[in-house]
RNA sequence: UGGGGCAUGGUGCAAUGGCAGCACACCGGACUUUGAAUCCGUGGAUCUAGGUUCGAAUCCUGGUGCCCCAG
């Protein structure tokens, strides 16, 4: 505790009970704790956050700045979510707020002012080799787990970041932030992509992108056509909800051609593949696996890792074999590398493949 | 305008005289810092007019609509 105190640590501080135990647990910990509020987007009538940040930023006694970065959110993380969605992707902007946003300009902001870290309420866990270099691991609380949406970073982000919730529970947060009576304590989960807070997917668009709802045939395996769609931006791979196609089984989206403009259905058994090819590799660790090497993948945030072997092509792509076929792998979508709890790196996926 | 068959929620089917059930879709909820997936749940139907019967989706008659065969 010693070796911290004085020093300087930014926090991003949403106003939710996450990152306001993770101010409270920095400034425990006898850091010089400055708190930063990001407005990213809001939508007009709805109530933000900044008040809640706002009340414990006071309570903790901390002060707080306001960053309105919202033209920056909409240039970059909006734009970059709407330019993936036209090359027929489903983005994770999430993952690229991260890196653009929090973990880019807010950190370089921090770094600038002097900070020694930047911290967030993320529920990962950082540690360092011998080196002396960032290692991503998974949170103490696997169902919280969120090392999936910062395995895009650079090690270099990861060296001045810092993850105080990263031995605890969900639960021990709620009762920490229940025992220091915190103003946040009974926060929301965060759900939904913060631009589409309290709208639906078909309005965003129609509203930011209508030329990405063109609306096109759906067809099944052998070319039948069953119906229409309303654009193929509103689909992803997997999906089920929405089709509004009656049979005897549901019917999953099997592919978006986007040439022909055609949404491909069909039953899902028709889903799983057994290999991923991703572009280049976002390696975290100093010491990359070898291609007989069994590590696990992710495809999803909330999907379950599966084992697999990684083979590095020249182009510097990966395909990753999969021991057990996974279904719904999506372009666009992060691929997460891990050993255990160690996180190797992440690279976004580009194809689903059957080997 | 000959013969035959069919008609049940939004869709496809079940119930053959006894409280209309299932799947899919839709809607809601749980889960979730990506639109998923998954799980749980609600609502909603006997084409129409008569008749037989204690009781009709079911049997009878007419009407209407659709399909098939033959023209």
């Amino acid at each position: 505790m010693n070796k911290s105190a004085g020093k300087k640590a930014w926090v991003a501080l949403s106003g939710g009970v996450d990152s306001s135990v993770a101010a409270f647990l920095l400034k425990e910990a006898g850091y010089a704790v400055e708190a930063v509020y990001l407005r990213l987007w809001e939508l007009p009538g709805q109530q933000t956050s900044l008040q809640a940040a706002q009340a414990v930023a006071d309570y903790l006694g901390i002060p707080l700045s306001v960053f309105d970065w919202r033209q920056i959110f909409k240039n970059q993380v909006v734009e970059h979510y709407l330019t993936a969605l036209a090359r027929n992707r489903t983005p994770n902007p999430c993952v690229y707020c991260n890196q653009v946003i929090k973990w880019g300009r807010l950190l370089e902001q921090a770094l600038e002012n002097r900070a020694a870290l930047l911290a967030s309420g993320h529920y990962a866990r950082l540690e360092y080799d011998a080196a002396g270099l960032p290692l991503l691991y998974k949170a103490a609380d696997a169902s919280k787990d969120q090392s999936y949406f910062l395995a895009a970073l650079p090690r270099t982000s990861l060296a001045a970041m810092c993850l105080p919730l990263a031995a605890y529970t969900k639960a021990e947060v709620r009762s920490i932030a229940a025992e220091i009576n915190l103003p946040s304590r009974q926060s929301q989960e965060s759900e939904d992509l913060c631009f589409l807070a309290g709208k639906d997917q078909v309005a965003f668009l129609r509203e930011h992108a209508p030329h990405l709802l063109e609306p096109g045939p759906i067809e099944d395996l052998h070319g039948k056509e069953l119906g229409q769609h309303q654009g193929l931006a509103l689909y992803t791979i997997g999906q089920r909800k929405g089709i509004g196609l009656s049979a005897s089984q549901p019917y999953y989206v099997l592919a978006k051609e986007q040439t022909t403009n055609t949404l491909r259905v069909g039953w899902s058994d028709a889903l799983p593949r057994n290999a991923v090819q991703t572009g280049p590799v976002n390696w975290l660790v100093s010491q990359l696996p070898g291609a007989q090497d069994l590590v696990e993948v992710k495809i999803r945030s909330a999907a379950r890792p599966v084992q697999a072997r990684c083979k590095i092509l020249s182009t510097g792509d990966m395909i990753a074999k999969l021991e057990k076929p996974l279904r719904d792998i999506t372009a666009g979508q992060l691929l997460t590398l891990y050993q255990g709890q160690l996180c190797l790196g992440s690279a976004e996926i580009q194809a689903a493949l059957n080997l």
